[in-house]
DNA sequence: AGCACAAATGACAACGTTGTCAATTAGATA
DNA sequence: TATCTAATTGACAACGTTGTCATTTGTGCT
């Protein structure tokens, strides 16, 4: 068995109470009492035991991480959280997700209803559930979203810029001096989608190129979305030059699908997506795309989710923060044109 | 403030003692009490106070999962384990570790001893840390490994086959015409590694097809690795007309360098590698790919675990699941050749 | 030296549950 | 009906910590 807070107040000489506050860096300690306590603690091999301090300050001292899937992204955000909740001494508890799912919501409804974590942080695509954010209100758990699909005024969270995004990529397609751009768009209900969607339609507006309706095509952002998008666009009578994925997963489905029908890319038709997957980074060629700031976005979420726990108003509670052009091998100028 | 047991007792007319009772599904309670005890609980809508059952069990019911890096095979991991996690009670705690890194290594020691997990589970590579296995034996956490990357008497791990993997897809290739395979093999010191060499070496030799150390190559098991190995191998008076990749990561590094040199794959050169990643999948032409069958590979994992916590013997402390060939567009028969 | 006041320390309750064991109740038997 | 036994119930301590408040100790001033 393991000593208790009991043994160490014994062997240093003095109260418990004394001891809990040397642990707790409380002032009104001698340094005499302080070192024999110090010394009583190392002796003894002591380490405070958790339960017994959650049970008394009725805090879990936990963030609960609500995940959906278990893909790049996610394991992206998942492995800074815990970098930083390390650093805030916080554990992390894992929490999997399923939108409408009724055990996942029994589930986390329990872990708040019994106070086993302080707070949440979700990640996309959860935030989009309805079950989820009555659940929120209702129990009264603070909470931050990271780079939400959908935004609600009043909610906390920190995305990465998807309108600049898009319009970066876009205005660099079009500087290349490409005119006919396709663009593989996702979901209408998603904030984070229409973002940029129109992020593409600005930078067409603002360089004066005519924007086309069949040149935006619907590709749900994954993979085989993307490649059909593309057989689609391929077969129009004044086919793009380039095809800009509103998802790497929708970019990498179309980069296939050009390889496939024996389109050179990127000397016929450049491709770019969004996300920065490392897919992107290791086919053939490298796939153009957009970052977010992942790390940062985490990071500011979860001081401002700690903030929220200590009961400081953070700095600001709606962070968007600059994403940033990655150009790899994909992209190049057009062919001239030869009508 | 959410109800507490004495709450219910109160208006359940009974003693605190037996709501425990019926919580915990002990014997001994009438029918009629129970249904009035149940009926509190629902009016109350009350949730027992895990830190203090934690407390008075000594119990964290919570098990950690130590992982290194954020990879997709992680998060494969981790969303099984949560799975897994909530049907048996469990929570689950994650907990990034940085082999040979102090911090890493006190902060798992200090959740070790505070009793905030009963239980571990390692994932790759973390398993070869030395700093590890000595914390870990020193503490005496019962823990078990996934897929190890090495193996040790009396530590209980889950793994797929790799030996038996690498035999099957070179046999594959050998069948399919194959006489020069490259292998691109990985880290010297890691037992799966060298288990899938031995495993493709094992083939060649049942098949009589004649052994060359120089199509053996180093790769580390990474993109960059695979891409040098690739260009080094078609650079041999005698290339390879199938390069299979130890690693996926590895393969799809050869498959890039084939591609940016214009090589054609699999007319040209067939490529395959090992772990199916969902790059695999999803890159021109699909990666023919040995799979390990994580799922239940995790679910074996954390029952064995459990059954360890439950001071129950395991019905066996080592496991290894076959693995399985998942065949897609980059093998194909060689060229006839035209020595 | 005596006093006032601040700093240091300690006694004890509280947190919400489970385990132990004694007390009560119901049911069966004579 | 009285008695015995088994099933049900409850009182209370324990788990290891922190918060509250009272007490002791130390310090500076007259």
């Amino acid at each position: 068995m393991s000593a208790t807070i009991k043994d160490v107040a014994e062997l240093a000489q003095c109260s418990i109470k004394t001891v809990s506050r040397v642990i707790n860096a409380e002032p009104h300690v001698t340094e005499a009492t302080r070192d024999r306590v110090l010394a009583a603690i190392q002796t003894l091999d002591y380490a405070p035991n958790f339960s017994a301090r959650r049970l008394v300050q009725r805090r879990a001292y936990m963030i609960c991480v609500l995940l959906h899937e278990a893909g790049f992204y996610q394991s992206t955000i998942l492995s800074k959280v815990l970098d930083i909740g390390y650093q805030q001494d916080y554990d992390i508890l894992i929490q999997s997700y399923y939108p409408s799912h009724t055990k996942s919501k029994e589930k986390l409804e329990a872990l708040v209803r019994e106070r086993r974590v302080d707070g949440l942080v979700i990640t996309p695509p959860c935030d989009v559930d309805p079950f989820l954010s009555d659940l929120l209100a209702q129990s009264g758990v603070p909470y931050v979203q990271i780079t939400p699909l959908n935004r609600t005024p009043e909610v906390p969270y920190v995305a990465g810029d998807d309108y600049q995004g898009a319009y970066l990529m876009t205005e660099r397609l079009i500087l290349m001096g490409h005119w006919r751009i396709a663009f593989l768009s996702g979901p209408r209900n998603h904030r984070a989608s229409i973002d940029r969607l129109y992020g593409y339609k600005a930078a067409l507006e603002v360089y004066r190129v005519p924007a086309r309706d069949d040149l935006v095509l619907e590709s749900l952002y994954n993979f085989d979305g993307g490649y059909n998008a593309a057989r689609i666009a391929l077969g129009l009578a004044e086919p793009p030059t380039a095809i800009f994925g509103g998802s790497d997963e929708a970019a990498l489905g179309a980069l296939f699908a050009l390889q496939e029908m024996g389109v050179k890319v990127p000397e016929e038709v450049s491709v770019c997506g969004f996300d920065d997957l490392p897919q992107a980074q290791q086919v053939w060629p490298g796939l153009s795309t957009v970052a977010h700031p992942v790390d940062e976005i985490v990071e500011r979420a979860i001081r401002m989710l700690i903030s929220i726990l200590a009961k400081r108003e953070p700095e600001s509670r709606q962070v968007v923060l600059p994403s940033r052009l990655v150009m790899r091998g994909s992209t190049a100028a057009p062919p001239p044109d030869l009508n």
